[in-house]
DNA sequence: GCGTCCAGGTCTACC
DNA sequence: GGTAGACCTGGACGC
């Protein structure tokens, strides 16, 4: 419980009528259990409330506030209100309108991406089980980063252990709505932190140095996700590479662009589900640009949804292929 | 119980 | 420009 909890009211309301096919529900609320923006959001009876922060376009740390978000979907439209601690004016609103439709991949026909996977033996199953769900843009872009490097080198329990340690020792809780969900850490609190007591709090290890010099870069000033996703992907991509602690794979994560970033873990699955065999002994990082270069000549444009949808469905590749995720 | 290994990468120094 | 080695830590594993 935040001693300081925020406290947020109504300041608008956004309706989206998605390109079909799309299936809310899958698309917020993953089924491999990834957040939509953090992992103390609420998801009830097809509502989720949840949360994130938000910086104007060229504006101080002080133009840096949490909103609330309470979603839900009803026969072919999404329906988003947010909250906020303050009045919120038309630059402010659209830019969230622009931001929530992207995390909500409103715009995106995943039509040419069935037409694709009805040809794959395994993967238009994972099509017709997933039917619908959108990958949609990260959370804002400090917190995907953070997410980024705290997967780094690190088994995903202890990842966890890590994100959710920052996450309450960091990060705010904002009420609204009558639930309370709290926040990622917004870049200015982590920059603000000293490296080796966000170490020792979280045992975070090396990581902490990247992350508080990450965060001091961002709150000097970057772009959101709305201007990476108007830039060229390569032009985001070197962006963000641009940041410290953050190379090939963490800027794939955080990018709003479909990306294809494989880890050492990750890399073991395409191989099998590509070249039907296991990655070569020794270090599966080898194994990484093979894979992705056979997987941009197989799916194209397509192939960071293919990710996605790959991730999401891991119990059942492994139960019906005898492909296995550990 | 104890020691060893290594994991959902990236940076830096060195050649 | 290419490549080893270092980096925190804790869970898994063998003994």
């Amino acid at each position: 419980m935040d001693k300081n909890p925020v406290t947020l009211r109504p300041a608008g309301r956004f309706r989206f009528r998605p390109v079909g096919p799309y299936n809310f529900e899958l698309t917020v609320h993953k089924p491999a259990g990834w957040s939509w923006f953090t992992p103390f959001e609420r998801w009830e009876g097809g509502t989720i409330w949840t949360g994130f922060w938000i910086a104007l376009p060229g504006g101080a740390e002080a133009d840096r506030f949490p909103v609330g978000v309470r979603a839900r979907a009803s026969e072919s439209m999404v329906t988003a209100d947010v909250f906020a601690s303050r009045k919120l004016d038309r630059a402010a609103l659209t830019r969230l309108r622009d931001l929530l439709g992207g995390s909500l991949g409103i715009g995106e026909d995943l039509r040419p991406f069935y037409r694709l996977m009805r040809n794959h033996p395994v993967l238009k199953h994972l099509a017709r089980r997933l039917h619908g769900m959108h990958e949609g843009w990260g959370m804002n872009v400090f917190s995907s980063l953070t997410l980024a490097v705290l997967l780094q080198m690190a088994p995903i329990r202890r990842s966890q252990n890590m994100w959710d340690c920052l996450i309450r020792g960091y990060g705010r809780e904002v009420r609204f709505d009558g639930r309370s969900v709290r926040l990622w850490p917004d870049e200015g609190t982590v920059a603000r932190a000293k490296p080796a007591a966000l170490a020792r709090k979280c045992r975070v290890g090396y990581r902490a140095r990247f992350l508080v010099r990450l965060a001091g870069q961002l709150a000097r000033g970057f772009p959101d996700a709305v201007e990476l996703a108007a830039m060229e992907p390569s032009e985001a991509e070197r962006r963000l590479m641009g940041l410290y602690g953050i190379g090939e794979y963490s800027a794939g994560f955080a990018s709003p662009h479909p990306s294809f970033s494989l880890d050492s873990w990750s890399v073991r699955i395409f191989h099998r589900l590509i070249f039907g065999k296991r990655v070569p002994a020794g270090d599966p990082r080898r194994a990484i640009a093979k894979t992705t270069r056979a997987a941009e000549r197989m799916w194209g444009e397509w192939r960071g949804l293919v990710l996605v949808y790959v991730l999401n469905d891991l119990p059942y590749l492994d139960r019906t292929f005898g492909i296995p995720s550990a």
